[in-house]
DNA sequence: CCCGTGGGTTATCGCTCGCTAACCTGAGGT
DNA sequence: ACCTCAGGTTAGCGAGCGATAACCCACGGG
């Protein structure tokens, strides 16, 4: 071994879990051959054994991942904030940009998540089910008329808007960024931001 | 032939194009067999080919009539309104409407557009673009500040946040039309509804 | 009464896929 | 100088796919 730290992601795999999450985005995982994928490394076919168990396990690490840190931050910035209304303030900034960031991720993460091997799926449900908690407690603090399902029910349609980004690159990602926290924050019915 | 009209849909085809519109959605595109759609019918197999060329072309004649379809209406609810507020709120309506009732063709336009072969993708392609071109011109009427590329962004938001109800339709759909229809509304800025 | 045809069957072809096997190579550590 | 082994290579397998072929049968019209 060469690097000492023990978990050094040793930047191959790295880059074909960047590679991938593309070709997964632009095609879907059935979409995407494996030979597909080492191609896109400038490797090819099998090669991508040495590094990943099976394609499947690609997209596991892939998904999950991505759903441990929106939980993760999300976590966080829900700590940081002094009442529910700034906590989903900045749930949103977070959503937000992290959706900017990392559209491809975005796209895969509800295209193929049937795909996923079933240890991983269970896994990856778990997340996304808590990082949806989070939000819906903090919406129900806001606004305490809310039954648990209507809260969840908002937060995924605030999901979905933000999560529209996508389809919809058209602005530039300042613009965007500010458009879609406005949007969002109206339709979720914080204060009203213009007097 | 039998029937006496000549466009008379003959209810196979009909079963057929809503079954694999329920099974694209679960699995994907790539992810269901002519024999998985065919068995879902009660018939086995290659027998879609009595009906249709091609998998390709059951998922091209979904997706063009469902674009279609949503074009067609949209220009009709936006025809009747009397002003471009009234106008936005009836597209509103008509599309949370359109995706409550027809949750699995949502699924499958975002998720397998990329499967279409080349000539539906085109058409499809092309309907969607006059479908955010209709709300897209209501929105700057609402607006005269907002340019093109703001509005249009702004309408594929709004469809982000009304095609979200199959992650999560876990409210009765009154409730869920009624949210929907008011999250979209506000993140339009319509005129707010609360004084 | 028979025949054409709409709508189904099973068998099978050719292709592509995920994955394994067997082999190669170059850089460090001793 | 040599051995190891991480990280590549190509060849090839078995399975599943979309699609075609060949056949079958019920039934309504001349």
């Amino acid at each position: 071994m060469t690097q000492s730290a023990a978990e050094a992601p040793t930047s191959r795999r790295q880059q074909i879990l960047a590679t991938a999450a593309t070709l997964f985005a632009r095609r879907g995982f059935h979409g995407v051959s494996v030979v597909d994928i080492g191609a896109a490394c400038g490797i090819s076919g099998p090669a991508l054994y040495k590094h990943f168990a099976s394609k499947d396990q690609i997209l596991a690490e892939m998904l999950v991942s991505i759903s441990g840190r929106l939980l993760e931050v999300g976590r966080a910035r829900v700590a940081e904030a002094g009442g529910p209304d700034e906590a989903v303030r900045r749930l949103v900034e977070w959503h937000v940009s992290f959706a900017l960031h990392h559209q491809a991720l975005i796209v895969v993460q509800d295209r193929d998540f049937s795909s996923l091997p079933d240890e991983a799926r269970t896994q990856v449900r778990a997340l996304q089910r808590a990082y949806v908690d989070l939000w819906a407690d903090q919406l129900r603090r806001l606004d305490p008329t809310l039954t648990e399902e209507a809260a969840h029910a908002r937060a995924h349609a605030a999901f979905g808007l933000i999560n529209s980004t996508p389809h919809s690159s058209l602005l530039p990602d300042e613009q965007m960024h500010a458009m879609l926290s406005e949007m969002a924050a109206a339709a979720l019915v914080l204060a009203p931001h213009r007097p």
